[in-house]
DNA sequence: CAGAGTTTTTTTGGATATCAAATTAAATCG
DNA sequence: CGATTTAATTTGATATCCAAAAAAACTCTG
């Protein structure tokens, strides 16, 4: 019953292409992207290619409105004599582009130009859920009718959005298996969207999202491997190798959240045992702290422990012990030069303490190489949406180059 | 402290390549290998490339040796009208390849010729282990002088050899970091080999071996992501993702026996606690059963349990359930379409019972998608030496097609 | 300030790769 | 034996890519 063998596992990979300088086109663009502002002769070292071959594909891409010329960047270390380089861009004006998260009580939304720069930003909160897809298609568009209005823009005018949902999704297909955001199992919400709306959707895992931001703007920008672990309701993870996020057979990636750290362990939202989501989401410190009378919100318990009651911190102890555990097979089984620990919920940091690193660090598979950096990144609501941003901004731009290959011929 | 940036992962792509014909040549031989006996007809459809251009590289691979026109494959639905096809296959007599693994207390040798035809095989008892690396050159000499006497052929006509090693091997830079077989960490084994005799060595963990022979010759064909988990005295996995092994960032690969599938958990050979190896590995076995008195071997332990015996009978209940666990978190973290059990001691074989199974099926996150299949796949002692020809035969063949690009400019 | 020097970018010319179409080759069928 | 069919090769055209040359656009120096 195995899928077809050639199947396509990957997006930036998933067409067969016919013109033999796409690569070169892609490449150079991303050169420009990645560098920010970039001389053709600097492409051309970094890019391996010659210098004609750099002018020849510049050219092709400064008309098609994908990049422009600019002045050279005034702190890169500017050459004294000779020639003066020119700088190339990319042009925010290309394409308009959002971005946006669904999460549990609000949808958030960000809207770029096609270089990442943020245009506009709007929130938008949901009564209840989960929600039917259409009602799901509904606020996606008002969001989006809001957040264009924000900047003065018409929704006609979005050239792509990047949507990222939590549970599990199937990234190459635009299709959701489970959401909590979604009444129903396996909806075609990409098709449901893009029949609504006349742009396309790109659709992703919330972490795999933070983990495009990561790689984008973040921590990530410098590794071409690296696993981002997400902290919110539940635990997630995006896995990038190779410059490309790993989404394994099925297209929805790892799920750290229901990895097993204890054999017939505690009761998990999925039905299992022993999911580490089951020790270390937020419902599970709850349900330990409501057998001794607790009453409140995680904020309290946690401010408990941090006066000192030996209750209420054996609870976040034993999270943090099983918290590492995870966190070592992650390491054992990919074995990334960089681990980045992302989240927005300040409440969930007692994970992130240095004893629980340092736990982890000692507990890897030990070779006489530099064990696997682990970094702390904390930000705000709006990274999701960023990162959606960012993922969509990737998508339209080889979808664009691909077509304008087509165009050429 | 860092790696360099672009630093190189994977054999494969280790050299960027300056001949723009190189991927084709590599690609066409390839589909040669993989099936067999092809036609050029059907070389250009698989690899998506005009029967003109098979042509050429064919002829040029004709003219290097590396592959030979045959009849076509008698089986294969013959067309039965027009010009009969001509076959290609890979020409055998190309090259001599040797493939060996180095165990406990032997080493397994085999000689095959370039289409992987086994010509002789050569096993040597190893008197003491662990050795130093000279002891371990001076035996591999002898083990494939030995080998190729067998089969009427000199040292010399050897063009690679692949070896495989229990341990932590970073096969892209032919060093072991550390070995059951060696009395000393950090060994530039490779370097060592090579400097005691005139062909190239291929060196990997044996789990890869394992992996690359089921990719080549065994259930593993055709699938293009898959992991193979072998058990023999500690418990080892080989990854092959997009048809490539995965290494990770330290080139050295995942190291199943040290997940850690308890917190605080049994001590392990490593020095840590919780690993699976110290509850289904051997040794752990036998410690729990020396509680209760137990003397003898596993078999003996494996027969008490078979007659009933209620305590031997819980020691391999537990260990074949913390081995679930840990299969579930592999499936889990890679999300692969096929796992494959692969071992030759039948002692273990309580692992691979149905119920172990099933529990694994049934712990995998669930989606509306095919559940990953697992299949077990017992084979003998020498399928470690044929992993490692196959190694080497794919890494010579990958080098002779690059050093022909090369002499034809 | 003119020309020499330097560096970047573009243009030019040539070598190749690849493909579509045409041709040749080698068989079967009627 | 000619017609048909299929495979493989050759031919001719196109396009990529690069090295080298040329042009462009500066600075420096006497």
């Amino acid at each position: 019953m195995g899928m077809p063998k050639d199947r396509i596992t990957h997006f930036e990979t998933s067409v067969q292409s016919q013109d033999p300088r796409e690569g070169n086109r892609q490449q150079i663009f991303e050169a420009i992207r990645q560098a920010g502002r970039i001389a053709r002769i600097d492409i051309a070292k970094i890019a391996q290619v010659s210098p004609a071959t750099v002018t020849a594909v510049a050219t092709e891409l400064l008309t098609a409105g994908l990049i422009e010329e600019v002045e050279p960047d005034g702190d890169t270390e500017q050459v004294r004599r000779g020639r003066p380089r020119v700088s190339l861009k990319i042009r925010g004006d290309a394409h308009l582009i959002a971005g946006m998260k669904i999460a549990d009580r609000h949808i958030t939304a960000i809207l770029v130009d096609f270089e990442g720069t943020t245009l506009a930003d709007h929130t938008l909160p949901i009564v209840s859920a989960p929600l039917p897809a259409a009602e799901i298609t509904a606020l996606v568009r008002q969001t989006l009718t809001a957040l264009c209005a924000k900047a003065g823009r018409a929704l006609e005018e979005l050239a792509g959005v990047g949507l990222g949902m939590a549970g599990l999704v199937d990234a190459t297909r635009n299709f959701v298996y489970w959401s909590p955001s979604l009444d129903q199992r396996n909806v075609e919400i990409g098709a449901a969207l893009e029949a609504d709306m006349p742009f396309p959707f790109f659709l992703d895992n919330d972490a795999n999202l933070v983990a495009k931001a990561e790689q984008l703007f973040g921590k990530g920008r410098d590794a071409s491997d690296f696993i981002v672990i997400t902290i919110e309701q539940g635990v997630g993870m995006g896995i990038v190798i190779d410059n490309r996020i790993y989404r394994g057979g099925r297209g929805c990636g790892a799920e750290f959240g229901h990895t097993k750290v204890q054999l017939d362990g505690a009761m998990c939202r999925c039905g299992q045992r022993g999911c580490l989501e089951a020790y270390v989401g937020d419902y599970a410190l709850l349900r330990e702290a409501a057998v001794h009378g607790h009453k409140g919100d995680l904020a309290a318990l946690y401010a408990r422990a941090k006066d000192g009651d030996k209750l209420a911190k054996s609870i976040f102890d034993r999270a943090g012990r099983m918290f590492a555990m995870g966190l070592v097979n992650v390491i054992n089984f990919f074995d990334p030069g960089l681990v980045i620990l992302s989240g927005e919920q300040m409440a969930l940091d007692f994970l992130y303490e240095k004893e629980v690193l340092e736990k982890v660090q000692a507990s890897v598979v030990q070779v006489d190489a530099p064990l696997p950096e682990i970094q702390v990144h904390k930000w705000g609501d709006l990274m999701w949406a960023k990162g959606a941003a960012a993922y969509a901004i990737e998508a339209v731009s080889t979808q664009t180059i691909r077509k304008m290959a087509r165009n050429a011929a």
